[in-house]
DNA sequence: AACTTTGGTTAATGCCGTTTACTTAACGTA
DNA sequence: TACGTTAAGTAAACGGCATTAACCAAAGTT
């Protein structure tokens, strides 16, 4: 229509677009993180997002990925704020930072966390968003290794864990490379399982039936996961 | 257009209605359980459900309502079944069930459990759903009633319970009519957490960067759970 | 017989993801 | 410097979505 005149400064890219996805995603939800509604905002059209992203869901799921990198990027920087202070303290930082991070950011934290979309059929299923989610994981495994070095905790020996259990923590350890015992894998993951199970419930607002504020239970929560780890 | 020539012999019911979405659900998944994918079922149009749900939202509520029921019913039968044997395996029993249930109906647990769409700003906070949800965790708890009146678990002592926290259990205790120490709801909820985070996370996939099959885990929670019930 | 209620219909609005065909600025190169 | 190519957008269209408005016929009521 000749409006156009187009000035072709500058192309858009991935990173505007997810920025722009994410702050939809905050301001107004899930369902408002639309191709159209990301394109209006950044002045373009919803078709011209597809030059980037294959599909609506592609876009989500890195989105997911940008999101993982930026809870892990805020837990680094925490735990570094708290390197100086003895293990016990900065495990309870960790589980602690986890939870507020979680409740500051409820909309992002049902992208990742909540039931996962379907992924389409012939999608990888390593794909971005879930190295950055190993990335995040990885980062806490490395508080596990640490606290096993410096002072080990109790554990299950691998000849009493569960057949099969233990292969697939064998599996797992073998994927991750790290020399860590089996039973202390379990650990972690038990560990994990409490805190992101208790964090889940309750951003979801799983618990407000019975604790509007679930913040003391939370802290017992962390007091049973300090109990596991030997503190 | 004359082809019309309704019969008018039965209307729709609102069972029907959710028993079809309920099906479009399970066979296609949550974004498939349109309204008017739910009238095209039905042989109707889409404006026909507006005499039965405001909107497409409330039929949603609604639904997760029935699913809550279908989940209480199913509980309730399979505790009958083993009425006879002694509370720590009706415990592992219940347990067992829930992982089960859950895992044999993922998209209805991503409806129930999943991140919570955010309720219309005019809706009852205490809609059919929550009701029919407060119904399920009421059997659960009247497990830990027997429980209590028959072999009374370690809990803390009112007065050694986080004042924020003792508050809400207080209150919580009120609501519900039920005549427990406060501990003892505490350990419900604890249990309630440990076991719905535990399903959670393995629903949604979310244990397997780790764990293809978490069933092993599972038992292991359900060990914590027990210690917890003194068992 | 006339009126009202019940439970549907069609048509329309304005969203949505996605595809197709087209445009045009910028770039590489002969 | 002219020319083909690529990159990055556009507009138009399709079919599907929730929702609303206007309408209609059968069933029940007075």
């Amino acid at each position: 229509m000749g409006t156009g005149r187009r000035e072709r400064l500058r192309a858009a890219t991935i990173a505007e677009i997810t920025q722009t996805a994410r702050r939809l995603l905050v301001e107004q939800g899930a369902e408002a993180v639309t191709l159209r509604a990301i394109a209006r905002e950044m002045g373009m059209t919803a078709p011209a997002l597809y030059r980037y992203f294959p599909s609506h869901e592609d876009l989500l799921r890195h989105l997911i990925g940008d999101l993982y990198n930026d809870l892990t990027g805020s837990l680094v920087a925490r735990l570094e704020a708290v390197a100086s202070q003895d293990i016990e303290t900065r495990f309870r930082t960790a589980g602690h930072w986890f939870r507020r991070w979680s409740l500051d950011h409820p909309r992002e934290y049902g992208l990742m966390f909540g039931a996962p979309f379907p992924r389409p059929e012939g999608s990888d299923p390593r794909d971005y968003a879930e190295e950055c989610g190993a990335r995040f994981g990885m980062t806490f495994l490395a508080l596990f290794q640490e606290l096993w070095a410096q002072k080990p905790f109790p554990i299950v020996p691998d000849e009493r864990i569960d057949p099969g259990l233990r292969a697939q923590l064998t599996a797992y350890r073998e994927s991750m490379q790290i020399p860590l015992p089996l039973g202390c894998l379990l650990v972690y993951l038990q560990c994990w399982v409490l805190l992101q199970g208790a964090v889940s419930l309750e951003v979801f607002g799983h618990l407000e039936f019975a604790l509007p504020d679930a913040e003391p239970l939370f802290a017992l929560t962390l007091d049973d996961i300090a109990l596991r780890l030997g503190f």
